[in-house]
DNA sequence: CTATTATTTTAGGCTTATCTAAAATAATAG
DNA sequence: CTATTATTTTAGATAAGCCTAAAATAATAG
């Protein structure tokens, strides 16, 4: 169907548009994809008409219905097949990320469904990302950073942000996993370090990078 | 590490070589990849200068040590992940071939590994060929061919030799799978072919063609 | 042993995805 | 509004894998 190439395009051009809300910058496509503008003017030329993207000359580009469609197949594979490395292979979620990025190029609308199937239909991965079902269609989902938690309020620890297999083995180190409970106890205004209360009334300190790193939903 | 192209290259070889139990020679493997021999040359002299086999202008060539080790790989790679598709997500055995041949170009030893012990390091694919162990060795196998068991002595299906989807779902049509019993009931010299006796008295007749396209062990 | 046939190699091209360097265009500061 | 800076595009190359057509080599038949 589409070169492994073309994919990657895609999937970065949908992960820029989802953070910036608007339409993609060459430079960011280039920074994102570590190669240089002018082979990303090239590609973008060849997107384009393809229809996978709306683009003109020196402006701003994004995907279109079609490109969309596909880079959600593509995240889709990718999030499913994380699930299974860590749930059915017991890899780590700092470990799976490079596997994964080779899985979900595999072409196979069946072994998708199946594998999604024998998953059991997950809605997240193990880093707590939202799998889109059979029909491109993310769960909605009411997490939000650590940082806008009001303190004092319950919540669970429900997704990264940073994907850094740096953080991800940070939190292994504190033994701080998904779905586990979360307070925060105080903030200091000295540094804005956080004071959180987690599992079993135990207290860390972390920093306001932290706070910014993980997704919690109250309650 | 290695391209796909270059992978599937050290496949054929090492299978052509089985086969022949000697040298390649350009033209089959050009015909067991679909391409042309002009291009066959050139990639083996990418090839030898890589050291992943022997090659004298005109002459034969064949797998070095290293060449052999990483086709092993990749077939153990292919068989491992097609008992996946079939055991574990209900594919058919006559489903897998083109999936397999995407997933054994997945790089990651520690994967390859991790699936193995999922699958509780079986011994052949759904097909009956034998999966090398994680040091590239083959169990040593007694199969003969249907047509070379003597006529009354009683069998068990462990393989195809004959791994086309149309053999297998005829296969499949007949009720005939991977273990059964089978017994060679007579030959009608006519037109040679079998009577089988197969599970529960059942009896089929086949063709020469199906006696040579299947692989039995006495007993 | 030579003529014919088969096989392999060379030579020259194409496409995809990348690069560097230079030119063109857009954005921004004064 | 113009000069400087930043961004994007064009132009020309490269490497991997493939092709076709022609040349070279090897194998085989008479």
């Amino acid at each position: 169907m589409h070169t492994f190439t073309e994919e990657n395009y895609l999937k970065a051009i949908y992960k820029l548009e989802e953070q910036t809300g608007d339409t993609v910058i060459n430079s960011d496509l280039a920074k994102a994809l570590s190669i240089h503008s002018a082979t990303v003017t090239d590609m973008l030329k060849k997107m384009s008409q393809k229809k996978l993207i709306t683009y003109e000359k020196s402006k701003g580009f994004k995907l279109t219905g079609k490109g969309k469609k596909i880079a959600i197949s593509i995240i889709r594979r990718h999030r499913l097949w994380e699930v299974f490395l860590v749930n059915n292979l017991g890899f780590g979620w700092d470990e799976v990320h490079d596997i994964a990025e080779q899985l979900e190029h595999i072409q196979s609308e069946d072994l998708v469904n199946r594998l999604d199937k024998y998953l059991g239909h997950p809605n997240a991965d193990p880093h707590g990302d939202p799998i889109p079902n059979v029909n491109g269609e993310f769960a909605k989902s009411k997490a939000i950073p650590l940082s806008n938690l009001p303190v004092g309020k319950q919540a669970k620890f429900s997704g990264v942000i940073d994907h850094s297999s740096s953080f991800l083995s940070y939190l292994n180190k504190i033994e701080f996993a998904l779905g586990d409970p979360i307070r925060v106890k105080s903030i200091e205004e000295y540094d804005n370090s956080y004071t959180l209360q987690l599992k079993n009334e135990r207290e860390i300190v972390v920093s306001s990078k932290f706070v910014n790193s993980i997704l919690v939903i109250e309650g």
